[in-house]
RNA sequence: GGGCGGUUAGCUCAGUUGGUUAGAGCGCUACCUUGACACGGUAGAGGUCACAGGUUCGAAUCCUGUAUCGCCCACCA
């Protein structure tokens, strides 16, 4: 209550038109966001702030979900704390690499030699796309996503997130590829990563391997195919397939072992049709009797359960499907009859859907097809940006052992789970399933461009053959290096490729190897150890519930093997925004509403109010009447703010009068309650409820107390009596719900903040429930609860005359048991309710009755 | 097939460990230009808390089952 202005700057008439725009700027200059670095780890508070991907426009959800983390970072200021509120942009990855092929109309061709002088053609021909060096292709990237940086940093900066915009990093800077490339050779030195030859799930439009935790299934029709196989003794065995076109990679049949049918035929082998292929009969647990004929073709590879097959029954390989989704040129080994090797030719060169085509046509005329195809919808496994659907490739790829083939690991990292803290608390056994239901390691390389490369080498034998056994890997002082373009130690430039030479690595890291190490990034790893020890483990990691498998994850996988702990104490989950029709929202569908618009519409606080009324962990419907609601509280928090300084504003002195009337008391011990709570619920990362809470009280003090306690703060002593007590408790109660909504609606907060004091509101004190108490003395929050009841339903009566609210009532009668206990202000409702007369029964009935009595009508 | 979450007024949602007549806002209706606020204010109508059982003095709240919606996972021949 000290250091307060008595020259009090109140406009006229308050409006939030350009509020945004002043209150940026402001903060801007006197950094009030500025994270104080020298404070202690329990002083700080820090936040894992989630990389927004630059690849376009912001989208309402990036709102919703960054205003949650943005009322706890405002609310951890305030209670002292100085906050760690860095912002990342992850720009490297295959939506930046589509954006730059569309924006400049040019693609990637690393053979090509880099050209200096390359500018994009003026005019973006999508149908004829300009092929350019990696290096080029890279600097159109770092060009592009720099601009969509600062389209993205003004969207946040005008939603009012508090970030400490000295603390920032993009995933393909320096920084990020030195952390992500470290990051990698420990997990290499360690033997957390290494290197594996092996099939592979790939999209064959990208031309990369993608992860288990990329993957989605999507329903495609399709159709059995009954094919003939033939037994030894001459007799067929039908298997039915979906996918007929890989009978030349099949390499086995399998049936269960308790299947009657079969059980002569295992371990006998049959000839496949069409190819004349010998191929053994087998017996393995997964095969179900019930699909199909209850014998399957194994094929490499046509699923994982091909895979798991292959493996467990040690099967041969024979891969027919290319790294472009076509049928390879050279026909297996296996496959020697003549007519089977002119088969084979016709498929060679096809796209694995013409290749379906002609063997089902081949099947018909040979007669080994039996019947016709029976039409059917399955799932099939796509990439989650991909067209088509993956294929399984072997190939030689990194891996980040994650417990998908140790449980050992897989035990640890569910303890790490365990470990924290997750707001809402079911989220996580959406961890707890993902860890459990793992099959295999983490695969993190992609054969793309834009992104982190894998910081080795391999030598070449005397053939020129790599060795990668051997890679070569270069000290940590000499991160980021580029292995493609930079020679290892002991070698030089034209060494590249000659036989006794070397090899850089040609891929780079699945996004998630880079942004998996965001505490780290962010925090100064290795690069500021100083700061580092400060901030880490963070206290929050906020983000959406789509990606507790990659993200979330990955990020405690990094953190396990590299710090030995958990990398943040809580994590808080984000619901979806739905469109106003329930469905989540997409660009696909055309739905996305811009946040930039709405925020003109409404005003910042009114976007923000409407997104910290949705709660952590549920999808809430984009609702711009919930905008409305938060526009008009944020006016009405201008006008009340108007109100009590134009009323009470000369008493705000350092010396303020004793709160000494009842009905006063009553107010500020019920401000005290809704502090508390709301100081309990924002621990508890319950913002909304700190929210509720909070406006609920707000537009009871407006409704009610104000206009109980009006007439008396109006009159009235100048520093002593009813009248100062009533101005007194105003600006008590001001300066508390100023600074209680300030971590919802910062801009009107400040706005209303400054008229009178100095410095802003989000440098100014959470409110302490206590000093509301005391300032309530014994007041009990009934007297106002019982007072507002009384003047309710003397409006009833006026609003069920259609009087003015201004009429005067003859007589109010208050009966109840001990209504005289001073339980109602009288003075205060006289006045508020222009009464004549006042009257109390006590009766022995404990509900409350009000009789109004009006002048008789006129009519 | 397994799992997680939801189902409360026309709409969007609260309802804190079970405790009187289930709350708010929007929308709707009526009224009021009252000296903070017409970018207002006051009041009103509107709900068998998805359904069926059970526990209990008492259930929107706890238990069982069903329906339904959303999401995730699964070895999808």
């Amino acid at each position: 209550m000290t250091n307060r202005s008595r020259s009090f700057r109140v406009p006229d008439k308050p409006s939030l038109d350009g509020i945004e725009a002043k209150w940026v700027d402001v903060w801007d200059e006197s950094g009030v966001y500025h994270f104080d670095r020298a404070k202690s780890r329990d002083e700080i508070f820090s936040i894992d702030t989630p990389p927004p991907t630059v690849s376009g426009a912001l989208h309402i959800g990036h709102a919703f979900s960054y205003t949650h983390t943005d009322t706890v970072a405002r609310f951890q200021r305030m209670r002292g704390k100085s906050v760690f509120y860095p912002m990342g942009w992850d720009d490297n990855g295959l939506p930046t690499e589509r954006r730059v092929q569309n924006y400049y109309g040019v693609r990637c061709d690393p053979s090509i030699p880099y050209d200096p002088d390359f500018s994009p053609p003026a005019k973006p021909d999508p149908k004829r796309q300009v092929s350019i060096s990696r290096r080029n292709f890279i600097e159109l990237c770092d060009r592009l996503t720099a601009e969509d940086e600062k389209v993205f940093e003004n969207v946040w900066r005008r939603l009012g997130l508090s970030v400490d915009w000295r603390y920032t990093y993009a995933t393909i800077d320096d920084t990020s590829r030195a952390a992500a490339q470290r990051a990698f050779l420990r997990n290499l030195a360690r033997g957390e990563a290494y290197m594996s030859e092996a099939p592979t799930l790939w999209d064959v439009t990208f031309r990369t391997a993608v992860a288990q935790a990329e993957l989605e299934d999507r329903e495609r029709p399709s159709a059995f195919h009954k094919l003939a196989f033939h037994r030894a003794d001459g007799g067929q065995v039908h298997i039915e397939t979906t996918r007929p076109e890989l009978l030349a990679a099949c390499v086995a049949l399998v049936a269960h072992p308790d299947d009657e049918r079969y059980r002569d035929l295992v371990g006998q082998t049959v000839r496949t049709p069409l190819f004349g292929v010998e191929v053994p009969v087998k017996a393995h647990h997964l095969a179900d009797p019930e699909k199909g004929s209850g014998i399957a073709m194994i094929c490499t590879f046509g699923d994982t359960t091909d895979v798991t097959w292959w493996r467990e029954l040690q099967l041969e390989t024979r891969a027919i499907v290319g790294w472009d989704g076509r049928v390879v040129a050279e026909p297996p080994a296996a496959i020697t009859s003549e007519e089977g090797r002119l088969a084979y030719g016709r498929l060679a060169g096809a796209t694995v859907h013409t290749a379906r085509e002609r063997v089902v046509e081949m099947l018909r005329e040979s007669g080994e097809l039996i019947g016709d195809p029976t039409p059917i919808t399955h799932p099939v496994k796509f990439y989650e940006k991909g067209d088509k659907p993956l294929e399984i490739v072997t190939t030689r790829q990194w891996y980040i052992r994650n417990g998908g083939r140790d449980t050992d690991i897989r035990e640890a990292l569910l303890s790490r789970g365990r470990e924290l803290a997750w707001y809402p608390g079911h989220m996580r056994s959406r961890y707890e399933h993902w860890v459990e239901g793992l099959n295999g390691d983490w695969l993190i390389s992609r054969q793309r461009f834009f992104g982190v490369p894998f910081p080795v080498w391999y030598p070449l034998d005397g053939e020129g053959n790599p060795d990668y056994e051997a890679p070569i890997v270069p000290y940590e002082a000499a991160l980021p290096v580029d292995p493609s373009s930079e020679a290892p130690a002991g070698y030089t430039e034209d060494q590249r490729g000659r036989p006794g030479g070397f090899m850089g690595d040609p891929d780079i890291m699945d996004t998630w190897a880079t942004s998996s190490l965001t505490p780290q990034i962010a925090g100064g790893w290795e690069r500021d150890n100083d700061l580092f020890e400060r901030v880490f483990p963070m206290d929050l990691r906020p983000q959406g519930q789509d990606i507790i498998r990659t993200w979330l994850f990955a990020t405690v996988v990094r953190s396990h093997f590299e710090h030995g702990t958990v990398p943040w104490r809580s994590t808080g989950i984000s619901g979806w925004i739905l469109d106003p029709d329930r469905k989540k929202m997409s660009k696909s569908k055309g739905n996305v509403v811009t946040p930039l618009d709405l925020l003109e519409r409404y005003s910042s606080d009114a976007v923000r109010y409407w997104a910290a009324s949705g709660r952590l962990g549920t999808d809430t419907a984009l609702d711009e009447g919930q905008m409305k609601v938060g526009r008009r509280l944020s006016i009405k928090i201008l006008n009340a703010s108007k109100f009590v300084l134009s009323v009470a504003g000369e008493d705000a002195t350092d010396a303020p009068a004793a709160v000494t009337e009842p009905l006063d008391r009553a107010m500020l011990a019920a401000l005290s309650e809704v502090v508390e709570d709301a100081t309990a619920a924002f621990e508890a990362y319950d913002h909304t409820r700190a929210l509720e809470h909070t406006e609920r009280f707000f537009w009871e003090f407006c409704d009610d107390y104000l206009e109980l306690v009006k007439a008396r703060a109006y009159d009235g002593d100048a520093t002593t009596g009813a009248g100062a007590s009533a101005r007194a408790a105003l600006l008590i109660a001001l300066s508390a719900l100023q600074r209680l909504f300030a971590p919802f609606l910062p801009f009107v907060a400040d706005e209303v903040w400054s008229w009178w004091n100095e410095g802003s509101v989000h440098a100014a004190s959470w409110p302490d429930a206590a000093e509301f108490r005391a300032a309530a003395q014994d007041g009990d929050p009934a007297v106002l609860a019982t007072t507002s009841d009384v003047l309710r339903a003397v409006r009833k009566a006026k609003s069920e005359r259609k009087l003015s609210m201004r009429a005067e009532v003859e007589r109010v009668v208050v009966r109840g048991k001990n209504v005289r206990n001073a339980q109602v202000a009288e003075g205060d409702l006289v006045a508020a309710g222009r009464a004549a007369e006042l009257d109390f029964e006590i009766t022995g009935d404990s509900e409350l009755t009000v009789d109004v009595v009006l002048p008789a009508s006129d009519a």
